[in-house]
DNA sequence: GAAAAAATATGATAAATATCAGTTTTTAAG
DNA sequence: CTTAAAAACTGATATTTATCATATTTTTTC
């Protein structure tokens, strides 16, 4: 297994959170975990043994409904740690995480987290900031659904998004690449009626379809419509 | 001003986050505040230099899009802590905050906070644990839009957590009390969709309406809906 | 490389929701 | 107490969204 030092772990993105983790403890059990696309990586009420931070890929947070329908509450990529709430409360996990991407993941003992916990005022601050941020992207992926706008608009915007979080190639296209199933899970809505909205940007030159590769061709014409 | 002391504040309810928050110079620092219904406590985008405990009453967190529509994010009650990430971050909030009713809030001093965040790592890890009763939170109201049910489906929802959250008399009336453009802006839809479908259930026989107040006759049916 | 499974696609119809115009009731202000 | 403003209400119509049946393409599996 590779080791995954702190000081890499920062490089993953200007993240404030990981910025005073160098702690001697942390760093020796950290270990880096390679997981293949769409494979879990907790299951909600799983107690975790484990903090993960995304190094390299994309994941999904996401909870079943009592008729077994998947909802996707979230999107993770470089940088984003995973597991805060069930390693800090010691309870099972409050959601799914499964990879959408082959994602490598560098964890952290749950034991040398609690011991940072009881000892060291900056790594609290530090996880004290990653909540702050955890809130902060649910606020901003939250304006997607609770605008009262029509789907085609939350469509609109969830594309936007993924541009933002993820990412465009120089030609426009979407780094992630979602099944149709997926964005219908996000915004609470069918596969087919988000078939037929692609389709329907496409017709009006919003954005290529090919399969699960978007290229958004002109963002401007999607936010106009929000 | 009334003293409000860490010992009441505790007593509000069976919440950890402020177990260990018997810090005399927080303690000090804190005074109440009486926010009459309706009155704004403070604004997005403004930085805070106090951080606030519900002692009493109810508010809401909104934010509002370039059309100047409200959206309502989230409804607090006693015990909840609001400012939090603005006291810690140093930037502005993210989110407008009201009072529903007339409101009784313990304040605590910016400067006081941040010293304990420096200095305490309980006081810390109290915070930690009111991010994570927050995110819970959010988690939970959650459901009731992202589901991919109807929108008469999610005011069943709504109504039965609001119930749960707020509580209801003995003969089963929502001891919180709504109008129904909030009802509205929560689920992101109109007004008068909302007014039709409470007709709706009141047809049904599942509560009964009287202006502002309702009584839910039947949760199993609303939760049948579901 | 063939068969099976999964994902994408299409369009018609049914159902849900938005919007509008107008009325009544309640609350607030003077 | 009166008037103005806000909130609650109603129902008809237009629009959006869900659902279904079916077809095609891609990916997976053996």
């Amino acid at each position: 297994m590779e080791r995954c030092t702190i000081i890499k772990a920062q490089q993953l993105r200007n993240f404030e959170s990981l910025s005073k983790m160098a702690l001697d403890r942390v760093l020796e059990t950290s270990e880096s975990l390679f997981v293949s696309k769409g494979a879990i990586i907790f299951k909600e009420n799983q107690l975790l043994n484990k903090l993960y931070c995304i190094k390299e890929g994309a994941c999904k947070f996401s909870t079943f409904d009592n008729l077994g329908r998947e909802h996707i509450l979230r999107f993770l990529g470089k940088g984003d740690i995973m597991g805060k709430r069930s390693i800090i409360s010691n309870k099972g996990a409050n959601v799914t995480a499964t990879a959408l991407t082959e994602t490598v993941l560098c964890c952290f003992d749950k034991s040398e987290i609690q011991y940072n916990l009881k000892t060291n005022t900056d790594f609290c601050n530090d996880l004290l900031h990653a909540f702050i941020e955890d809130a902060n992207a649910v606020d901003k992926t939250r304006t997607i659904y609770c605008a009262n706008k029509g789907i085609k608009q939350r469509l609109a915007q969830l594309l936007l998004y993924l541009a933002e979080k993820f990412g465009q190639d120089p030609s426009g296209k979407l780094m992630i690449r979602l099944k149709r199933e997926d964005m219908a899970s996000v915004l609470g809505t069918s596969q087919e009626y988000i078939i037929n909205l692609l389709t329907h940007f496409k017709n009006k030159g919003f954005l290529q379809v090919n399969r699960s590769e978007i290229v958004l061709n002109s963002k401007e014409e999607l936010r106009e419509l929000i």
